[in-house]
RNA sequence: GCGGGCGUAGCUCAGUUGGUUAGAGCGCUGGCUUGUGGAGCCGGAGGUCGUGGGUUCAAGACCCAUCGCUCGCCCCA
């Protein structure tokens, strides 16, 4: 029986042009946030399982998760997501960390679940957090942050669109508007956030079933559709626009406004399926038909800090996911041409084995990536052989290159090739490559 | 964990109501000769038709099981 050569289900393997891309992307996400003044950290790929135990509960952590115990019997669990791993960092350091703290991450995450579009067991995702601001300006980084990323992919704002809404309103609306009990609006918690994927009728009546008799005599159905209607916060009942949560909303949106943030807006059916959020919550949605899907999620968790038993810190932050952002990026036709590693191709013709080294290693010296082709070739195949592995240059040695120091640098976009000397050669590929 | 769809060459697929030695395009590879490629022409390699069982004179096709991929549900960190 032969050995598969697939991946682990639901796992992927790199190829260079598939790590090349990944860096692409990577590259891009490091860039914007470190613009905006966010730090690189990391963290052990395993964790105790203690740490998802106390912030999800034990049946997600068992069921969706990849746990086993190591050889001293210690549960240990691959990290399904990285706010813990960072809240417990924070927490280690909670005196002598300066605040507002910026940080960003970019691990490798594993779930235990049948992969979907969209979804696998393994992927990346790219962490963003900022600690020790309790004030809206928090917010308002992180979705300028946000919207800065999916810019310097070359997206605009028609392709996707900034929602978000606030748990502080949802929480007022289902128990004080509503008048659900702690059980009940968990559950219609719950339904409202998968409500764009049933249709409406099915939607009510699986609200009827949450309610009480009496809660659905009052009409309780009516309000919260009433609620959920809200395409902007004026459209919401007096009773909620007046809460405080709407104010900070408000502020968040004109801010944005300010910004020139155009494609954001309120959208009370986004609660984000996790209990630790304790305010404002945002997605960032792709508007591809083909795609239409939560890319981004996040908001503010003012609790998860202080569960070590510090003083707690308020924080917000929010994940990128790699798989629908590349997803994202193939769909609007945004994928860039990505160039090999390697600056320039080497070509030898006839005995010179001797006379290309040292042209290679004077290369290599002032800075070129040069992989060098199997002797005894010809030319026709090393030049197929380059563009297969996306290489623009490609450099001849010869007898007559090693006569006159002279070589020949050949472009395979334009075909046009000269003799250059070997400093000449290293000036134009580096000005290639910066290009 | 539950449900739908699909497994034929490296890739995308075709294979007529079951009928002899299994097909195409692309890719790979050799040549059209030895210092400038992408075209064209002529060759070549590569498939126990996912796997195991069953029905039949006969299975790539039909049935069962199993594995894998995929889309959705649950869940969403």
């Amino acid at each position: 029986m032969a050995l598969s050569t697939q991946p682990y289900k639901g796992a992927r393997d790199f190829y260079p042009e598939d790590k090349r891309f990944q860096k692409y992307m990577f590259g891009k996400l490091r860039q914007v946030a470190e613009r905006f003044g966010y730090e690189e950290y990391d963290a052990p790929i395993l964790e105790s399982i203690d740490l998802y135990l106390a912030k999800s509960g034990s049946e997600i952590v068992n069921e969706q998760t990849y746990v086993f115990k190591d050889r001293a019997d210690r549960e240990v669990v691959i990290r399904p997501e990285m706010t813990p791993s960072a809240s417990r960092m924070v927490a280690g350091r909670r005196q002598e960390l300066g605040y507002p703290l910026r940080w960003y991450s970019i691990p490798n995450l594993w779930r235990y679940e049948r992969p979907q579009r969209g979804r696998l067991r393994e992927h990346w995702q790219l962490n963003v957090d900022v600690f020790g601001l309790p004030g809206i300006e928090a917010e308002v980084e992180l979705i300028q942050l946000s919207s800065a990323i999916f810019k310097s992919f070359g997206a605009t704002p028609a392709m996707y669109e900034i929602r978000l809404n606030s748990r502080k309103l949802m929480d007022f609306a289902l128990h004080n508007y509503l008048g659900l009990t702690e059980v009940e609006a968990y559950s219609m918690a719950k339904l409202i956030d998968r409500m764009h994927k049933i249709d409406r009728t099915e939607f009510i009546g699986l609200a009827d079933a949450v309610l009480s008799p009496s809660e659905r005599e009052a009409g309780a159905v009516e309000k919260l559709l009433k609620v959920l209607d809200a395409r902007r916060l004026s459209d919401l009942p007096a009773l909620l626009v007046a809460h405080e949560s709407v104010v900070a909303l408000q502020k968040l949106l004109d801010s944005l406004t300010t910004s020139q943030i155009s494609n954001v807006r309120f959208d009370p059916t986004i609660m984000r399926g996790f209990d630790y959020y304790t305010d404002i919550v945002f997605e960032v949605v792709d508007l591809h038909p083909d795609n239409n899907r939560s890319m981004m999620g996040g908001g503010r968790y003012d609790g998860l800090v202080g569960l070590f038993g510090v003083d707690p810190v308020p924080t917000v932050g929010f994940g990128l996911g790699d798989v629908t952002l590349q997803n994202f990026i193939e769909l609007h036709d945004l994928l860039p041409k990505l160039r090999s590693e390697s600056d320039v191709y080497l070509a030898t013709i006839g005995d010179v084995a001797a006379g290309a080294q040292l042209a290679v290693a004077q290369l290599r010296e002032m800075g070129v990536n040069v992989a060098v082709g199997a002797t005894g070739r010809k030319l026709a195949d090393h030049f197929k052989l380059a563009e297969k592995k996306h290489i623009h240059y490609v450099v001849i040695v010869g007898e007559q290159e090693l006569a006159s120091e002279q070589y020949t640098l050949k472009n395979l976009q334009t075909t046009e090739s000269a003799l250059h000397s070997l400093p000449r050669i290293v000036s134009i590929v580096k000005d290639y490559r910066a290009s």
